[in-house]
DNA sequence: CGTTAATCGAGACGGTACGTCCTGTCTTCGG
DNA sequence: CCGAAGACAGGACGTACCGTCTCGATTAACG
């Protein structure tokens, strides 16, 4: 939740507390929701309240609108990234792609689509989703550092622009099936060999 | 349009015809409602309408919803794609690169984002958005295949897979600033750079 | 094109007309309603929408609240008043007083006593208010005129106190069974004679 | 207040008892938002508890809702009726007369209106009011048999009917100005002179 | 003197209704 | 037949209260 009342230090604040099941409901109904077909327009705080089986004021009470919540779940549901280290960079590489635009719970694949015209309109929304994105990015980073170390990549590799030529193709297709012609399960490989085929040292 | 009655072969049906005046003025409207920072969420045919001085029923008449009319808009901005052949593959792709999620009117840029929810889900207008996108990826194909015979790129390059790996990057930082870091401007020549290195011939 | 040729003979405003049936439905579900029992309180716009088949806007659109429209219903509901002239002043009042809180349509009983507390508050329900009841008054005030000219009461009769001596203590005996000991059916005629038993001329 | 723990004799239940300072603190605060110019619809239980500084359940520990707190606040503010006998019908009048409809607490006068409406639908409320009522009206009475006794009104003076023809348009008039151009202040005198005039003995 | 039990403020909870806005359809009139 | 205007049924919005329910913290009298 965004603003919960975590810090140990904090007397507790007085009333009632929140209960943790009922944000756990909401949650569930809003997967629920999505995974039953509806765009984000037509997924409607009100359909949640009664899936859930709760209050429309409780929803409100917790998140200041429809953008709010999803963000929310999604972080909810993206669970830490995978760190892998298989002291290859390939091997590393592919395993980080594969989890790109990937969720453990299946009904949040169609959720990053929707996002898109808030992350671009919400500058609060787009600070969100960076913050989501940031473990992610930061992982891939130490992945081709090891490898510049290791020397298996060019000690001059730009890593920012690797990144984005990396993961761009296989979220966009994965989201999109943004091109008609390519397969969604070879793609980490392919685009790992295209780039390394020329950036690879020696 | 997606139905209007321009073709002069048509028997021409009768009564008061359409005004072409009117389509204008709806396509003009819901640009400037876009460029005003609206989400397609917020974007309501009832705005539009008033905007452009129109009755709602009169763009219901020509679109059968919002999604339609967005689609159409598009299309209607997208003007014919470039088509360079200045002799060298890498000024060809400087120049498409550049081209890709931009519009002559500066307006449209904002529509891409509010149109993924929806590509997502409705596969008319995945469809639709193939179409609008297969005369440029034609273009590009036609460009690398211009490189491969001067020599300038392997023969055996996967052109499908350039097609995204260029485009990917470029397309989701112009869109939705996703990488942070990176810088939008040079983007395009730093991402055909990164992935000739290791493609060009010899 | 866009300006219409104002102020012609035509006092009829553009589009479609509202629908009187409308009108008729939503005071009938509103007087239903009252007459099931419910307070004002819990007479709610959205059931009497529901009950008329209409949607709350077009309530909205008619009347400003739940007030204005409780207000209108009784006004839709009292007829013009009887305007008796039997040439007696006491057989006059004795019709006048008998019709004193009520209404054609018995389901309208019940509104007086809620509006009481609108009356007090609000000013504008307080104007309308006394516009529905100036003609009751303007009757009686005739009836009483007409006695004095018939030499049937004295010449230096306040008129306005008699109006009020007489109507109140049969309007809120029929609201309200003030007093407990009081029979509601003969007190006009019992009101008439005591307070004209010290006023006729002699 | 319904069941408050003031009686001595009671075995006086275990744990903490309930606050007076709290049952004061909820009447005032009532009073005050009342006097502020709230319907009785829009005067609120929460509204009432944040004013007196007090849980919401804290009222309804002690009253069963809104009405019940109103009838309750209005108990608490009705002192006992002035009991004149100057020895004169008319003086004795004009002192009762002048106290309808009043209240030593100013800030209760909007609360008749209010309780008109329940007054008409729950007959447990008519109750209340009418042992509201019934101390002064006994008081008026005397006063009236006293003026027989007298001999200063006919022996055969309808009692009740003189108390309703007497009281009735006084409070009509002070709760809701029923009728526009009597003065308020006069008018305990002239309605008594009016129905005097002739009623009085000789 | 600590236990016990009902109190207190606070505020979360499932609901209902509010009054507004938009959707997609429909009438009306005038061009 | 087109087009502007706008009424219509329906449905979601986000807010405000309802009456009930936890919470931790008081606050007596009883043991």
């Amino acid at each position: 939740m965004t603003d919960m009342t975590t810090t140990a230090d904090a007397p507790r604040s007085p009333g009632r507390p929140r209960s943790t099941r009922v944000d756990e409901a909401i949650v569930e109904a809003t997967l629920d929701l999505l995974a039953e077909g509806s765009t984000l327009e037509a997924l409607s705080i009100e359909a949640i309240a009664a899936r859930a089986g709760v209050g429309k004021a409780t929803i409100y009470r917790r998140w200041s609108g429809k953008e709010a919540l999803i963000v929310d779940t999604l972080r909810t549901l993206k669970g830490p990234p995978p760190v892998p280290d298989t002291g290859n960079v390939r091997a590393d590489l592919v395993i980080l792609l594969s989890a790109v635009g990937r969720t453990p719970d299946a009904r949040a694949a169609s959720i990053f689509p929707c996002m898109m015209p808030m992350l671009q309109r919400d500058p609060a929304m787009h600070r969100l989703y960076q913050e989501l994105l940031e473990p992610r990015r930061q992982v891939m980073r130490d992945v081709l550092r090891r490898g510049i170390e290791r020397g298996e990549l060019r000690a001059d590799l730009d890593i920012e622009l690797t990144l984005a030529m990396l993961t761009a193709p296989v979220l966009l297709q994965r989201l999109l099936r943004w091109h008609p012609k390519l397969d969604e399960e070879s793609l980490p490989e392919r685009v790992i060999d295209a780039l390394f085929g020329g950036i690879a040292a020696d």
